[in-house]
DNA sequence: GACAAATGATACTAATATAGTATCATTAGC
DNA sequence: GCTAATGATACTATATTAGTATCATTTGTC
C-alpha cells in the first residue's frame, strides 16, 4: 500500500526544484537533466500541474515553469489529490451497502478517524516546509 | 487511495461471520448465501487465510472453516498484510536513491511518523473488537 | 519572417495490481 | 461409492499506474 505513487513523487520533486529557483522559468529539459524522470512523463505531469494552477508556464524560447503561488500555499495533499484522487481510506466500506451487521461499522468509524489524522498531517506539509527541512 | 481493498474487505467480513459462529465449521456455500461475494473468489481468499493460519479448515461433508485462534488475536493489520502487502506508506521515498537533496527527507520523516500512527491504530483493531462494536 | 526552443493538447502503449473464474485433485461423512 | 466439502493451481478480465509519441501553438532571437 502506498501513500504516494510515483507520479506524485516525481511531481513533488519537480515542484521543489522549481521552488528553489523562484526568479526564473525552469524548463523540462533542465529538470530532466537534474532528476531521473522520463521526459515525456514529466512533461505530462507538469502540464497537469499548470492546468490545476499549481504551476504557471510560459511558452517559447526561455520558457518553462514557475510556481503559481507561494510555496507556503502549496500543500502535499493537493498534489496527492491531483494525481491519486482524494484521500479516502475507507472508500470500500462506505460504498458497500451490504455491510451486513451494524457492528462492523465500528470499523468504518475507526478507519474514518485514521483518515482524519492522515489528512490533517498531510495538510500540515507544504512545499515551503519541505524546503526548510521541517 | 485505499487503505482496504476489496479482497481484504471480503476476507474480513467472512472472518467476522465465522467468528460469530465459533462452535462449528462454516462452509463457503453458507458464506456465499449470506454475503454477496463471488464463490470462487471467496474460496481463494479463505484458502489463503488457511495457509496463513488465520483460519483452519476441515474437508469433506460437514466441513468448512473455523478461526485458528481467538478473535482477540486476529488483527486487521494481519489481513491487510496478507492481501495487500505490508503497510508501508513511504515505500517510494525509501527506495529512491535519487532523492537529491537531503532536505526532502523531511518528507520521509513526516510520512514515517504518519505510517507509525496508522500501523499503531490498525494494530489496535482485532476481530474481537469489531464484533464487540468497539 | 524563418528558425529554434519551449509548452499545450491529445492519443496511444506498456506494465502492474486487483478482481474474478475454472478445473482437477483430495478428503471425509453417510 | 456417492456427495459435499476444501487444496492446489492455472487462467482470464479489469482497473490503475507508468510511460511514450506526435502535432499544434507560442515566443524570443537572428
Amino acid at each position: 500500500m502506498k501513500l504516494v505513487t510515483r507520479n506524485t513523487d516525481y511531481a513533488l520533486r519537480a515542484v521543489c526544484f522549481i521552488a528553489r529557483n523562484p526568479k526564473r522559468a525552469v524548463s523540462v529539459s533542465e529538470l530532466v537533466e537534474k532528476m531521473e524522470i522520463p521526459r515525456s512523463f514529466l512533461r505530462k505531469l507538469l502540464q497537469v500541474l499548470s492546468k490545476k494552477k499549481v504551476l504557471r508556464s510560459s511558452k517559447g524560447q526561455g520558457g518553462g515553469f514557475l510556481l503559481a503561488r507561494s510555496p507556503k500555499k502549496i500543500f502535499l495533499v493537493e498534489l496527492i489529490s491531483i494525481f491519486q484522487g482524494q484521500v479516502k481510506l475507507n472508500e470500500c466500506f462506505f460504498k458497500k451497502l451490504s455491510c451486513p451487521n451494524k457492528k462492523t461499522c465500528a470499523l468504518r468509524k475507526k478507519i474514518q478517524s485514521i483518515e482524519d489524522y492522515v489528512v490533517k498531517e498531510l495538510n500540515s506539509i507544504t512545499i515551503a516546509s519541505l524546503l526548510e527541512g521541517k
